[in-house]
DNA sequence: AAATCACGCAACCGCAGTGAT
DNA sequence: TATCACTGCGGTTGCGTGATT
């Protein structure tokens, strides 16, 4: 796992030294153009490896620990919602990065849901799968997406967008739940799953 | 104490999407 | 319009480590 054996790329887990070059380099230049990264540091790292690196591992906002209770149960929800679209997920979870809730979708969740095998988005717990198939477009990719046919991507992330306004407006008034360093109000608020289940009915309205 | 197993996590891989030229 | 570089995503792999035999 120790390099790649031709003495250019090198490949498996990042040491110390890596990671505070990667950050010295990101201090300076901020981040993007990872392919450039690479070059410049003179990292035996490619542009995705760097990438990855630092928005899983190295960023500031990435929270590492435990999922809480609340955490999992947001996962849960959005899962229902999304399907395997980690990424959306996370984006909802403070601090937590995709792979983490992929893993953690995987290890744990999965299994506390009774969910058999790796989760695929045609099972019948999600609520897409809840429709005809004619009714969703399909893609045939790793990046599969199943989304209602009238209801595209951007439409999507606007419902989201519009909870989280929406959880906004309420938890102004709220006391917070959480008291972490990446508490966010709006995600833990009371009202933010109902908020979320009107989401889910949104998508499916005038169907 | 050594071997094996199971689990959790970090990282890799392949593909698609996007923007610049 | 075509091509290329780069970014982002989800699925999968494999290593490290603790538990068990």
């Amino acid at each position: 796992m120790e390099g790649a054996g031709n003495g250019e790329q090198r490949k498996g887990l990042w040491t110390v030294e890596e990671d505070i070059i990667l950050m010295d380099y990101v201090k300076v230049h901020g981040k993007g153009k990872w392919n450039r990264a690479a070059k410049f540091t003179g990292l035996k790292r490619d542009g995705k490896s760097c990438r990855l690196r630092w928005m899983n591992y190295l960023s500031p906002s990435v929270k590492r620990g435990a999922f809480s209770e609340e955490e999992d149960d947001l996962i849960i929800r959005l899962h229902k919602l999304l399907g395997n679209r980690w990424s959306l997920i996370a984006g909802r979870i403070p601090g937590r990065t995709d792979n983490q809730v992929k893993n953690h979708w995987n290890i744990h969740l999965s299994k506390k849901l009774g969910v058999k095998g790796k989760y695929k988005i045609s099972d019948s717990s999600s609520e897409f799968s809840k429709k005809p198939e004619a009714d969703f477009n399909i893609k045939s990719s790793s990046n599969d997406r199943l989304i209602p046919s009238n209801k595209t991507e951007a439409e999507l992330q606007n419902v989201l967008e519009g909870s989280h306004e929406k959880a906004k407006e309420i938890t102004s008034t709220q006391e917070p739940i959480l008291t972490s360093d990446f508490y966010d109000p709006y995600l833990y608020a009371p009202s933010l799953m109902e908020l979320l289940d009107e989401s889910l009915d949104f998508l499916w309205h005038d169907f």
